[in-house]
RNA sequence: GGAGAAAUGGCAGAGCGGUUGAAUGCGGCAGUCUUGAAAACUGUUUUAGUGAAAGCUAACGGGGGUUCGAAUCCCUCUUUCUCCGCCA
């Protein structure tokens, strides 16, 4: 969520970078403001009367000690009179202060300078490109007739374990997989990132905050017994890592990087566009994130679409890079680069990352600051991005790479294979 | 899953109803001494909210309760340890 301190001293740049989103939130950001002077006036005045109360629960403890029991329970008459009082105001002000948090978890994150305006993904702006188109043969396939000839995937066989969206990967198909994993995350760690494995489900407060809750409740398993959730990526439980964290400055940046599958009930989605690998409820991810210092979170972002390029121009894959307008962008989000690979069969663009600076709206519901050299606890800004996310790089790997006898992969994933060619 | 014990500041560890935000030790920081360092000695050292500041408020695993007053008593949840059971 938004600080209040950006959202006090800089309502209306707020205002301002929150209009590019292609809606108007000032009767948000007013409210906000509103809300937060009454908590603060109640939290004051329950503050007074604790004070008071505090120094006759002292008086009585003399009182006591000096044998004097009449005057004690005077005192003690007065004590409960502002007991009662307490008790109202502190009701009154948990009731402003839930309130206030319920308005600012609606309110999304302010858009960076570099964002757009914008509302449909048609306004966002191609920044780079690379890449030739593939060359084909003669009726190419697209990759689900693809896997179902060489049986790299068989959907049909996860429809019957678990059901549609959960492919199970056979043969040369899973060595893919496996090789893809290892190759991510080797290019990661020759990067300077530390690899992590976190758990997979993670607990109501990590939902929190990374930002998945409230916004996106249906969009996550859940097991209500153990009241856990499926991570949608690796971004949730490796970010949590630094909730309620107060870094030392000259540890920033941090640098993690961390595979896991992910799982996303995607509900609302149908059509062909969620065909063969296009969109799972279970996929294989490798996720880069960053714990940055608010100077150079900037500089960290572009470092990070680095890394990502340079993985696309490994695998030889045609992509261009967008950056998202206000509109298009994640809930969280204040500037996003999402990268898209061509698929030679299907004749578009399949998103296979998303790059992010959150500034400080996730490091705020975290908790996660790091201590300044004059001492004051400022928050830090979380980045991350995929690096990659493996269905539909395979898709697009099949697609391209295909010809009339075989699918040569590239060279980069030969190590990793023990095949080059399937 | 059953039985028992425990959870206190960066760490270790006292306190077990009344100036205890918290003894003591270690660590950290500053200083004295020293050519410098070590040792020794002296001082200092939690966080959040609010305020211009002084100050005030809150926090001893989380939540709730008893009391004029709770780190201290009660309830509850979580976590850790020991023993038993089960099991990758």
């Amino acid at each position: 969520m938004l600080t209040l301190n950006a959202i006090r001293n800089n309502t209306q740049e707020i205002i301002d970078r929150l209009a590019k989103r292609g809606i108007d939130r000032t009767a948000d950001i007013m409210q906000v403001i509103a809300l937060d002077e009454l908590k603060r006036a109640k939290q004051t005045q329950l503050e007074q009367n604790l004070a008071k109360a505090n120094t006759i629960a002292k008086d009585v403890g003399e009182l006591f000690k000096a044998g004097n029991r009449a005057q004690a329970d005077l005192k003690k008459e007065e004590s409960i009179q502002l007991k009662e009082e307490s008790r109202q105001l502190e009701t009154e002000l948990s009731e402003l202060e839930n309130q206030l948090t319920q308005k600012l978890y609606e309110i999304p994150n302010a858009p960076s300078a570099k964002v757009k305006t914008g509302k449909t993904p048609e306004e966002n702006e191609v920044v780079f490109e690379w890449g030739d188109n593939p060359v084909l043969p003669e009726n190419a396939k697209p990759h689900w007739e693809l896997t179902s000839q060489y049986q790299l995937v068989d959907f049909e066989l996860g429809n019957k374990i678990t059901g549609a969206g959960f492919p199970v990967y056979t043969g040369k198909g899973a060595r893919l997989q496996r090789a893809l994993i290892n190759f991510f995350l080797d290019e990661a760690l020759s990067a300077g990132y530390y690899e992590i494995q976190p758990p997979i489900l993670v607990n109501e407060a990590s939902g929190f905050g990374t930002g998945q809750l409230p916004d996106k409740e249906g969009q996550m398993y859940h097991s209500p017994i153990d009241n856990l959730y499926c991570i949608p990526t690796a971004e949730v439980p490796i970010t949590n890592m630094y909730r309620d964290v107060i870094l030392k400055e000259d540890e920033l940046p941090l640098k993690n990087v961390g595979y896991t599958p992910c799982f996303r009930r995607e509900a609302g989605s149908y059509g062909s566009h969620v065909r063969g690998l296009n969109r799972l409820h279970q996929f294989d991810k490798v996720e880069i994130v960053q714990i940055a210092h608010p100077d150079n979170s900037y500089e960290i972002l572009e470092n990070m679409v680095d890394h990502v390029k340079g993985l696309m121009r490994k695998l030889g894959l045609k992509f261009r890079i967008l950056r998202l307008c206000g509109g298009d962008m994640g809930f969280a989000s204040a500037l996003t680069y999402d990268f898209e690979a061509w698929s030679g069969a299907q004749q578009k663009w399949l998103e296979v990352s998303s790059v992010s600076n959150f500034e400080t709206f996730q490091a705020n519901r975290l908790k996660c600051r790091y201590k300044s050299k004059d001492g004051k606890n400022e928050f830090v800004h979380t980045l991350n991005g995929s690096a990659l996310a493996l269905p539909r790089i395979v898709a697009s790997l099949l697609e391209n790479y295909q010809t009339t006898d075989g699918i040569n992969l590239p060279e980069c994933l030969h190590p990793y294979l023990g095949f080059s060619k399937i």
